[in-house]
DNA sequence: CGCCAGGGTAGAC
DNA sequence: GTCTACCATGGC
């Protein structure tokens, strides 16, 4: 099979290092001579950049072009968002200048992940990692490009065939992963939970985050990630534990208490407004390498 | 051993 | 609505 290999042009503030780092997507890990592995729209993807700024280097199997423009928002003006999000407060100020080089991802399948974040409480980055890949590896339809063998993250209807015992022997961590995860399946198979509806831009952030929270395994933070990353909802507001401490170190009039209650998201939407996501992944970044070099 | 990991739930007030 | 105990498990 033809391999399609291509350059697409980015602007001055693209790092797909520092946006895949951030591991927003579990699906990426290392290949040879610095590509970077990846799984997109049912298709293996090697993607690389010489440098910060440099062209994003791409090879597959089929044209990706656009599915890469739109899950790295490669067309987004970046500069306006910069200068939207120092506007906020010197906090803001000071991390845009510090990550300048940060994307929030816009992920083609909302389904892939939202059975990722449902695995990701109480859990690391590595793990939950490895919980989606073992799902994919086992239940997924394998690919090849280049020697790389990879899987493409299973349907619903698979993964509802593969029942709970099998989930169980395939996700790291909590028992009820696979629970949550059957119960969610079997919400959207009955069509109370539509993913694709809610992707749709007339669908706003605290609708979609209302539908989503009526699943199990789907509380406040799960919620907000599926709508930030995968539903293409920009104000959406993720609070992991980084984050959380970030607000308690930057933001003392921040209404956490034990439990994200409505008043945090009524109070980021407030703070950062159409841009919450993009802060929450500022303040998630400044938080997470604060713990990995201390 | 205690603490923590990109939280969520059930049950109590 | 808000707070608590509990859930699994390996690494430090």
């Amino acid at each position: 099979m033809a391999i399609k290999t291509d350059r697409l042009e980015v602007d001055q503030w693209f790092d797909l290092e520092l946006v895949l780092d951030g591991t927003q997507d579990f699906r990426w890990r290392a290949w040879k001579d610095g590509w970077l592995s990846g799984v997109l729209s049912g298709h293996v993807v090697h993607v690389r950049q010489a440098g910060v700024g440099a062209s994003l280097e791409y090879r597959a199997n089929v044209d990706l072009e656009s599915v890469l423009r739109s899950y790295f928002r490669l067309d987004d003006d970046i500069a306006e968002v910069h200068d939207a999000l120092s506007d906020i407060d010197d906090t803001m100020r000071k991390l845009v200048s510090r990550f300048p080089y940060l994307r929030v991802l816009r992920q083609p399948d909302p389904w892939q992940a939202t059975v990722s974040y449902i695995c990701s409480a109480t859990n690391r980055i590595e793990r939950i990692t490895k919980s989606v890949e073992n799902i994919a590896c086992e239940l997924g339809e394998r690919r090849v490009l280049s020697g790389d063998v990879r899987h493409t993250f299973p349907t619903r209807e698979k993964v509802l065939e593969a029942g709970e015992e099998n989930l169980g022997e395939l996700t790291v961590g909590l028992k009820s992963f696979p629970k949550r995860v059957l119960a969610t399946a079997e919400r959207i198979r009955a069509g109370s939970l539509d993913l694709e509806h809610l992707a749709q831009p007339e669908v706003c952030y605290a609708e979609a985050r209302l539908q989503l929270m009526a699943s199990p395994g789907v509380a406040a933070k799960v919620a907000d990630c599926i709508a930030l990353f995968a539903l293409d909802k920009p104000d959406a507001f993720p609070v992991d534990t980084y984050v959380r401490r970030e607000l308690e170190r930057c933001y003392p009039d921040a209404p956490l208490g034990p439990t994200e209650g409505e008043a945090l998201a009524i109070w980021a939407r407030g703070t950062f407004g159409a841009r919450a996501g993009y802060a929450s992944q500022l303040l998630f970044l400044s938080g997470y390498f604060a713990s990995k070099n201390p």
